[in-house]
DNA sequence: GAAGCTTCTGTGAACGTGCACAGTAACGCC
DNA sequence: GGCGTTACTGTGCACGTTCACAGAAGCTTC
């Protein structure tokens, strides 16, 4: 039982090939009747276009691939992917587009996911979370394939657009919310130095703080639960008097308030806590976090926009920064 | 700059399309000479084969489709994604295969997955997280493409292959320690009773504690911390003298730690907590849950190792079913 | 030395589509 | 009634690959 060809089309509706592919391309000069004719037939046929012999003429394949660049331990354990994914997905659907998933974790796997992109595989590429250096970023920002990424890609903004949050405002959101409530010494959990995430969210700390950000109230995380735990029994040890500490992600914050709570201190009473992400960890933890939330569902939108505006052809588009937002719960 | 095709490899290396071709695809005949001047040909080229035209012969796509059924909402709650996601890349880039998700949350998402595998688009299909009487089970089971399930299909276990979990051994697991730790009036909080998940675990809880496994006892979720909350109030309210409860996955179990807060009863002392899915939640909660934690890893890769079999030409490959593991932490 | 293997190679056809082009009919306009 | 324009249709070709087939060359066997 052969699949029905365009062919096979054309004949149920008596008209030619070229008529059946003006009307599926979505050209304007198909009559009427014609049209009618080709829908039946379509449907009686269940016809479904063929997107290999499509792409072999059109030189274009119908999907685009997302690239997850992570090492793959850490992979997903941000909620920006999920909802990344969710909205890529849909958005590409309307366009017809389908999503090839992609993981570019260690050499071998960037070798691959170069070759694939360079051998036309795919239309346009999904960045996801590069950090600093990341040698793909280069290679696929040259390739002269469109290509865009959700959140900023670090020495390369200017080669590959983005849509992200406004990583700075929100550190200064929480940290201006840590003064208006009387908070005196505020110390920092920062994420990773070579991510966004981790430079941004630390310098919008800095500028509200000024010169009372000292190194001595600042210390680093990779993002891990158990990471901010250490951080955090390190700023005690440094500096025993903080009132409050900001870090840079909800799943440190969780590793934090263990630290707080082994070390006595009472939250937020003692010590105020202000997370990042409103991830689902944020109302899990005792207390649930204040937090920063990131406009994830808009920053994937605003990403795909992006990438659409490139496949349409436009030579360069600016990147797009959202605003976040603090939500107040009982840590702070 | 046009891509070089097969011809130009041909051309380079001084040999005919069919050779390299062979080379290609693993075709035995291929004299050393020939061999080495094809592989050298392919470097200085760059060239990459090109998968439509491909596809447009061999009828197959080489790519895979992850059909994700659950509403929109829920999406990537569950741990269990991001592993399956993961190795089901890694071990289709093995195969030279690529994976395409596509949604499959309402009737129009539904629609156009059917339409993609019926059309030839993918080769494979992999099911997750479908619900009883997920209509597209049906369709998909029927439509002679292989397919399989991370995870059993509620009603479908004879049509669609799975690897899964032993959901019943590891209630039996959470559910025989509490006995052995001399607890008496052990509750269940289940998740939907339209999940394998919801059911299953129920089945091992009752298996243990027989005819003790009251209706009183038990109260029904929705996986989301808000209804584990909610259960547990519930719980509460109906049987004042409980003295553990096993919650039916972590998230939930989380909820059910704030309603026990807020009830004034201490964990584990008044009453012992254990989770399931041993995810990320279950470390940052306080106290951290004592939990169930299944073999995501193999269950994936046994997934994708039945797929493959099907790929292969398997007619027919058994379900797997793979145990869990008993977690001891603080909460139990 | 003929016949039969094995090993290796080249060639034509086919896969299903979009696109450029040629062509036809109807219509309005002077 | 000739001419340009608009609306529509059919056809040949090309896209890059695999596969079946035919055939050549070298080796073994009788």
């Amino acid at each position: 039982m052969k699949r029905p060809t365009i062919h096979d089309v054309a004949a149920a509706a008596g008209v030619s090939r070229g008529t059946v592919s003006r009307l599926l391309n979505g050209d304007k000069y198909v009559s009427p009747a014609a049209r009618v004719a080709i829908e039946r037939a379509i449907s009686e046929t269940g016809y479904v276009v063929n997107r290999a012999a499509r792409s072999l003429v059109t030189q274009r394949t119908g999907s685009v691939a997302m690239v997850l660049s992570e090492p793959h331990e850490k992979l997903f354990e941000d909620p920006n992917y999920s909802t990344l994914i969710r909205v890529a997905i849909r958005m590409l659907a309307e366009r017809d587009l389908s999503l090839v998933m992609m993981l570019a974790g260690d050499e071998g796997d960037r070798e691959r996911v170069v070759r694939y992109v360079r051998g036309g595989h795919a239309d346009g590429v999904l960045l996801v979370s590069t950090h600093a250096g990341d040698p793909l970023v280069e290679t696929l920002g040259s390739g002269g394939l469109p290509a865009v990424s959700c959140g900023a890609v670090i020495g390369h903004e200017n080669v590959i657009p983005y849509a992200a949050a406004d990583e700075r405002l929100g550190a200064r959101q929480m940290t201006e919310y840590f003064v208006s409530r009387g908070r005196k010494r505020i110390a920092m959990i920062t994420g990773p130095m070579d991510t966004p995430g981790g430079i941004q969210r630390l310098e919008g700390f800095a500028e509200v703080l000024g010169r009372k950000a000292t190194q001595k109230l600042i210390a680093h995380g990779d993002w891990t639960q158990a990471s901010g735990e250490r951080a955090m029994t390190e700023l005690l040890a440094r500096s025993p008097d903080i009132d409050a500490v900001f870090v840079a992600s909800d799943l440190m914050a969780a590793g934090a308030l263990a630290a707080l709570r082994a070390a006595g201190r009472r939250v937020p009473d003692d010590v105020a806590v202000g997370g990042f992400d409103d991830s689902s960890v944020a109302v899990s933890t005792h207390p649930p976090l204040t937090t920063i939330r990131q406009p994830l569902a808009e920053m994937a939108q605003e990403t795909m926009r992006l990438l659409f505006a490139l496949l349409d052809g436009a030579a360069h588009v600016d990147p797009v920064i959202l605003p976040t937002e603090l939500v107040v719960r009982e840590s702070a």
